[in-house]
Formats: C-alpha cells, structure tokens, sequence
DNA sequence: CCTTGCCTTGACGTCGGCGGCAAGGTCTAG
DNA sequence: CTAGACCTTGCCGCCGACGTCAAGGCAAGG
C-alpha cells in the first residue's frame, strides 16, 4: 500500500502521513524506488492516530498508545503508559470543564447585568422626555 | 503615566501594550521626546482587555468592549455589540462543555476498559503458571 | 563624563498540526 | 514518445498573543 492509498483509507492527507513519520509515529518500509509502503497494521496504527487526535490530544501523547498497538495489543490502551496518559487527559479534560463551567457562569452574569443596564436606561429615556 | 508604570499597575508588560496598540486597543497620547503618554481611563481599558483575555476572548472581540468603554459607559459590556459578542462567546462556551463531556465520557470508558484487560490479563497470568 | 534605567522601532521566535507549492523522479497507458 | 498520475524532499505560511533580542535615543544622578 503507498501513501496515498493509506491516506484515503484512514481518511486523512499524505502530508499529515508524512508528518507524523518524522515525528515517529509510522515506520513505513521503502520500495526500491524510494516510495513509502505501507502494511495492513499500520492502518490500524493511522485510524488509532487521528481518533486520538480528534479526541483532543497530541502527538506526543499519542506516541504510547501506538507503541502499545506495535507490541501486538489489539487496543493501543492497555498499556500501563496509555492508561497514564489517559489519566493525565481525563484530569486535563475536568480541569478544561471546570474552567469553561465558570466562564460561563461568568458570561451569563455580565449578560444579565448588561441586559438589566440596557432596560433601565431605556426606561429612563421613556420617563424623562 | 509612561508605558511601564501602566504595565505594572494594570498586571502586565509593555510589549503586550504596546501590540494592543498595533490592533487599535489603546490609542495612547505621546510626549515631545516620542514616550507613550497614558491617562487614568487607559488604565481601566486595560483591565478590562485583560480580563476578557483571562476569560478567552481574543483581541477581535474585545474590540466593541473597548469602544463601550470610550463611548463613556461605566461598563465595557453594556453596548449592543458588546452584548452580541457575549451571545456568541456564551453559546461557543456551550458548544465547548459539550465536547469536552463528550471526551470525557470516552475518556472513561476507555480508561475503564483498558483496566478491565489489564485485571483480565492478571488474572490469566496467575491462574495459568 | 559615565552609568543606569527608562523609552523607541523593528524583526524574528514560539507552539502544533498540518496546507501548499516547487522542482524533480517514477510508472503506466495509449 | 508523451501525458498524467503517482511519488520524493524541502521549505514557507498559518493562527494569536505575545517573548526576546537588537540597536539606539533620552533623562537624571554621581
């Protein structure tokens, strides 16, 4: 399989392919002609990629959880380093909630005092002619 | 009032007053030898850019706060373009927490089934010597 | 006079995950 | 023989809010 097979296949573009290579996340073997080939695995290996990334994490986070996919586990979460890492987001995330839940909080009280503000003038203009 | 002191008194640095300046934020007075000038009502403007930073906003919507501000509001937030943006910023906070339940959820539920393999594979090894 | 400490503009670096383009090699079909 | 559809490496651009020099001007005290 070449680069751009895979990369339809697991949905993505050659240039991320080629970009998580340098960063070490797929090894890909080389035909004679110097082209990129690509095993079934290493399909397993992208889509594991990209469902992490759509979930909010790095590369370097990522990095772990295809070590564990290449050490022959079916899930790339088993592995005691995947699991930190999930623990790590997990905490990452709640803290992210937390954060977001005041802000908006926040938000909701300047608006409503905002809005209290507008109406009170606008009573004021009605009033005093 | 020169451009350190209002850093210091409005918790910041010069370089970040000085970029608010490049973006239309503060429009400060000059003195013959060419040092920005500040009066006390940039200060408060200030405070307020670097509160709706702290709070997420980036310079584009702070933008109308400022003009809010100028126009002789006591309040950045109590103009109609203020309150528009605070609209939106509340309903991307909303969109936000969304997600992040979201992740969260399938944090956990992979943290939980990741554990679940790992006991299993426990138990294998210690009832299979 | 010299140092110290403020100020000025300008321009490049940061972080992450790529997109896009250039210049060229390779393979296949007609 | 040629067109076009792959592939290669390499390098700049992007976003946003600044940090970090660099090179120099201005003011005041000893």
């Amino acid at each position: 399989m070449l680069i751009g097979e895979l990369a339809e296949r697991a949905g993505t573009s050659t240039r991320a392919l080629r970009y998580y290579e340098t960063h070490g996340l797929v090894r890909p073997a080389r035909s004679a002609n110097g082209y990129r080939v690509y095993d079934e695995a290493e399909l397993h290996v992208v889509r594991e990629i990209r469902a992490l990334l759509a979930v909010g994490f790095g590369l370097d986070d990522i990095r772990p959880f295809v070590a564990c996919l290449r050490a022959g586990n079916a899930s790339g979460h088993v592995c005691p380093d995947s699991v930190a890492v999930l623990r790590r987001k997990l905490a990452e995330v709640d803290a992210g909630l937390e954060r977001l839940h005041a802000v908006r909080q926040e938000l909701r009280d300047q608006l409503a005092h905002a809005i209290a503000q507008r109406e009170e003038t606008c009573l004021r203009l009605r009033t005093t002619p």
